[in-house]
DNA sequence: TGGAATTATACTCAAGTTGAGTATAACAAG
DNA sequence: CTTGTTATACTCAACTTGAGTATAATTCCA
């Protein structure tokens, strides 16, 4: 390109958007403004040395946690805004639920925007979501396949990995609201909540790049307090897996990674045996190259 | 932020950069310019609907290949620009070599350029570099335990996917020329060649990508011809990951995987028994979710 | 005070996957 | 027709995974 330059640079507007996670009593929560109805964003401040470090100040002043872990998801032009084009770019970051500073923020769990995406009690997918998709598909073989690749049956298993290829094959069906952007929205058979512009697709790439990373770098841990139980991390992860998971199997892969370690003290008051409380053993970042410290997600 | 505008928008420069791969005679290779020392590059042009459409017009006039696949690796902002700033957004491209158009462009192996990451050949790492690193971290257990778990040694197993922490572990050490930017560069003990700017940096984070990605996802494919042997492929495979297969192995996978067909026809003319050719079943992109189509780097 | 309910933790076992090696087949060159 | 070279097929032990069962230590409640 620098070798075919024929136009001057284009001057662009540039806008960061946060997906800000925590789970809170086994829900994936994501904040929100407007009354969930965007993803917080704004303006490329100047006198920010990076573009991560902006993004930090602003969601630790929202949250009053220290943000952990910040990951940069996709970066994308903005069609519609006449000559000057606009640049968005969007970030996943972890951290633990506070009251929201700003009173038109709000957590909200991701699982009202993806409600197909929770398959911790089986197959609790909205019946009238299949029924559409189907009718979408009928007669047609190829569509048919797709549907059962991403969302199982005919032998095909579920892949909770799949949620923005999901989320895009319910847009083709025509069963996205945010589809059809200037009509009339008629009454969908999803019973999803949409969101603003490409609001609601940066969230679906933001939780597949979250199952997908929880598996081999232990991330899930920006979202635990200090102390945790094994059953606290279990749930943690199968809320964002959407997925249960078999318990002795988890407890034997964490032990196994020596990932945590005991703190020697045990939850008291609660129902049953005591849980020992662990934390995370915070040395393996640097042991390990971050890669192959896998948090595998055995069913 | 959206809540917190205190600020005017900031106008920024865009720019797109290039990574864009081939495998030719077992060797991966980058497309340069000059000279081999920086990335293809060019400011965003107006009149692209994407910034990937953009991206792989410019790159299939220079290759005269279509491109099967474009990922967009990372965007950062540009520090030194004093007001304006540049906002570079970088991509990963894989394509089949061809003779560049434009003079001053050129293929260069990618191990040019961090020639620690073939491990083909076992442990041909460049001593001398070997060396000043353990001299960097004499006496200096955290030091000697990151290289341990970066280069291996100490009973830790080489990980081809760190390319970017190793880089960025000799950048500290202070084996990087680029981290010295405006001193006359010394001679340094690291034989490889450096690049423009940040271009080294971003060579390696798609490195390090399309490591990860040929484990899980079938874009290996895009770098062969459309009929190959399967040694071909394991060469392929071979070439990116840095590290030599199993063949019984590798061919195990490869058909449990039912990734390709036969297509009835076989090599001649070459030394040895003729091997069959395949081609890739691209039906399985349909099929399978993406996901899940491992092709794994068994040893 | 003593089950019953509840949660934690420890152990077992078959099936599947992986790492490594060996044997045989089909061609070209001399 | 023998040797070198590459392709392809098969074997086997070690390890990992998926699924299940047994036992321990609490709280709750009659």
């Amino acid at each position: 390109m620098r070798e075919n330059r024929s136009m001057g640079n284009q001057v662009v507007e540039t806008e960061l958007i946060a997906v800000l996670v925590a789970v809170t009593d086994g829900d994936p929560r994501v904040l929100t403004i407007e009354n969930g109805y965007a993803l917080p964003s704004g303006p490329l401040e100047p006198g920010h040395p990076s573009l991560q470090t902006g993004l930090r100040a602003w969601v630790e002043r929202q949250t009053h946690h220290p943000i952990g872990y910040v990951e940069q998801l996709y970066t994308f032009a903005d069609q519609q805004r006449g000559e000057a084009r606009g640049i968005s770019i969007s970030y996943l970051a972890l951290s633990r639920e506070a009251a929201a500073e700003y009173p038109s923020a709000s957590w909200r769990s991701w699982y009202h925007y993806f409600p197909w995406e929770d398959q911790r009690e089986d197959n609790k997918f909205p019946a009238d979501m299949y029924r559409s998709l189907t009718g979408w598909a009928a007669g047609d073989v190829a569509r048919r396949a797709r549907i059962a690749g991403l969302f199982g049956g005919e032998g095909r298993v579920w892949n909770e990995e799949l949620v923005l290829q999901r989320y895009e094959l319910l847009w083709e069906a025509g069963l996205v609201p945010e589809a059809t952007r200037n009509a009339l929205v008629a009454a969908t058979p999803v019973p999803a909540k949409e969101m603003l512009n490409d609001h609601r697709r940066i969230l679906a790439t933001a939780i597949a790049r979250l199952r997908a990373k929880i598996k081999y770098r232990p991330v899930v841990f920006e979202l635990l307090a200090h102390e945790f139980t094994l059953l606290e991390l279990q749930q943690t992860m199968e809320a964002l897996a959407g997925q249960s998971l078999h318990k002795p199997n988890f407890r034997r892969f964490i032990e196994g990674q020596e990932l945590v370690e005991e703190t020697g003290r045990t939850t008291t008051g609660l129902a049953g045996r005591p849980a020992k409380l662990f934390r995370f053993r915070a040395s393996v970042l640097e042991e390990r190259g971050f890669t192959g410290s896998k948090l595998p997600l055995v069913r």
